[in-house]
DNA sequence: CTGAAAGCGCTTACAG
DNA sequence: CTGAAAGCGCTTACAG
């Protein structure tokens, strides 16, 4: 091949430092991948050649013989659900921290794209992060046979898995609306094969059931805007004077309902939803809902990762590290749509 | 280095295949990085011995040598920015139709972490394209030298650029106005650097002029619900009976404070947005928009990006398509927040 | 159409 | 601490 020359566009090598420096091109790479491994002398040699050249590394020459990419994946599976901006950040965050740069992506919802897009992206990466994945748990392992996978929003047995602990958001919740006169809850319930939405119904029947509340679990459609309006006919059935609704979509759309037929929120009827996502202080009222530490999941997660990869020494007794699950604690957000049941309306 | 044997996790090499199907590594390469260079009998060969082996191309090696990486990077400005989720989405579909990947990252709305961002990318890629960027045309243009580089909502000399043409959907929104009794019209601005918002706040003047409307600029302190609550005090003392704002968030801000100051909307005042984001239906009345043909804007810069690849024949006369401006339309979307002024509130 | 060989830019035992 | 060499897994002129 002509040897082309040195241009705006090309790029300089550790060969072209090593001969500026005047120094083996190996010397060079220990310098640039690991200082300490050289002489305080030769490594500002090195130094300051690569400063000349304005050399940068070519990660695919430095993953090659290593394998190591100093990448990870993150794969959402809805670009669009606002509960993933915090994830992503907090993942990002604590990624760079390391020194890792994130891909993300989206499976849109399919579990068969989630699998298309996570083998795609292993090789590229050091491991991967599914958050809420729609794969079976069978799937899941398979996948962390070969790299490191840490999942969010779910929890598998030998996977490291973040989940948030929605206890004590929804315990602060039932008591929030048991202490302004509500006697007869209602849940506003998610998907029927979401993990998640199980886990939310039962830790809600068990506190209303603590705080000696009547509970009862109304199913939506979906877990949309129109899933929660269409609740709505239901929900004003049930007796209920309060709904916490499996998300916030669903609650906003019940609201919005419920605004319609002039019943009044919170005065007539309180609604509580789930997640704080973006948008959900857009309403009137404004909506209360139950916060998870979503910045904590992603940033939790990497951590998870990063513990996991190859070279990590924890090859001890107890399941490594990356094998954990963590649960991180949610929150009462209270605001406007929910609060005291005014007398006129208990009947 | 000791042999590793053969296990799950380890994965099989072209030579692997080579030595399976009884032909070179180079046969095998052809016949898997581009078909059709090698006979069908040896196609179906090293297919079936690939297929065996569970083959899969690693990342790393193709690109060493070639320099592709058949991997694009996007760089949003602000991923929590609702607008961005469909051009993520429409480059990203676009992307894999031509079997490239999408390495997705943000600048916090920080210059300096766009340009870091954006080197960093750059090595591992083909090219970036950058949305709605805050760095100065200058640097773009430096970084354009290396690799292919396109622009999102802005447009720059030289370098592929995709806007949304406001003119049609601002012209709608004014036109709307007009016919429901508007008179004088306010727009409430953006961000005092943002090209962008120039470039609306022109159009709506423009737009009114052509309609003999009065129109008056109202600045915001911030382009975020707060900066449109806080510039309600302003819209109400500017005699203008409808605005049209910046954005959505201030569109939502104002109207929120507007109704806390019991201005009915629309029938005392109408409110219309920018961008059409999520969540701009949760409010009551549901807001009145301007959309952007987003998702069409991300397919588009891919493809400006795609064309301006090495190897594509365009070394033509006129201006490579990659250093293009395309404008695509706006539309109206009329929802609850505007419409007609009640003749009780015109005075 | 297919083989044999060189090379992409780095890292890492192996010597010294 | 540093050099010389081999190798990571592919691609692509060059011959035939």
């Amino acid at each position: 091949m002509a040897k082309i020359s040195r241009t705006a566009g090309s790029k300089a090598t550790i060969y072209d430092i090593a001969k500026l420096a005047g120094v083996n091109p190996s010397t060079v790479s220990r310098a640039l991948a690991k200082p300490g491994r050289v002489s305080a002398k030769t490594q500002k040699l090195v130094e300051d050649a690569a400063a000349e050249l304005n050399y940068s590394v070519n990660p695919f020459a430095r993953a090659l013989p290593t394998g190591r990419t100093n990448t990870f994946g993150l794969i959402v599976s809805d670009i669009t659900n606002p509960i993933y901006f915090d994830i992503i950040r907090g993942a990002e965050a604590a990624a760079s921290l390391s020194g890792f740069t994130m891909i993300l992506a989206e499976s849109a919802e399919s579990a068969d794209t989630e699998l298309t897009v996570a083998q795609r992206m292993l090789p590229a990466t050091d491991g991967v992060i599914l958050a809420s994945p729609r794969m079976p748990d069978a799937r899941i392992r398979e996948l962390a046979e070969g790299k490191p996978v840490v999942v969010i929003n779910r929890s598998i047995e030998g996977i490291g898995s973040v989940v948030p602990d929605v206890d004590p958001g929804i315990g602060e919740a039932v008591r929030h609306l048991a202490a302004n006169g509500h006697r007869k809850l209602a849940f506003v319930g998610g998907p029927k094969q979401s993990w998640m939405a199980a886990r939310r119904w039962e830790s809600f029947r068990a506190a209303c059931e603590w705080s000696r509340l009547e509970s009862v679990l109304l199913p939506a459609t979906s877990p949309t805007l129109d899933g929660g309006r269409r609740a709505a006919r239901d929900v004003m059935g049930s007796g209920a004077t309060s709904a916490l609704c499996y998300n916030d979509l669903l609650a906003i759309g019940l609201m919005q309902e419920l605004q319609a037929a002039s019943v009044k929120v919170p005065d007539e009827f309180s609604v509580i939803g789930f997640d704080n996502i973006f948008g959900s202080d857009f309403t009137t009222p404004q909506l209360s809902t139950i916060a998870s530490p979503l910045r904590e999941c992603g940033a939790a997660a990497l951590e998870l990762l990063l513990a996991a990869l190859p070279g990590t020494a924890t090859e001890t007794g107890k399941p490594a590290p990356s094998a954990r699950l963590l649960e991180l604690r949610t929150t009462l957000v209270a605001r406007g749509s929910s609060g005291r049941l005014l007398a006129s309306a208990a009947g």
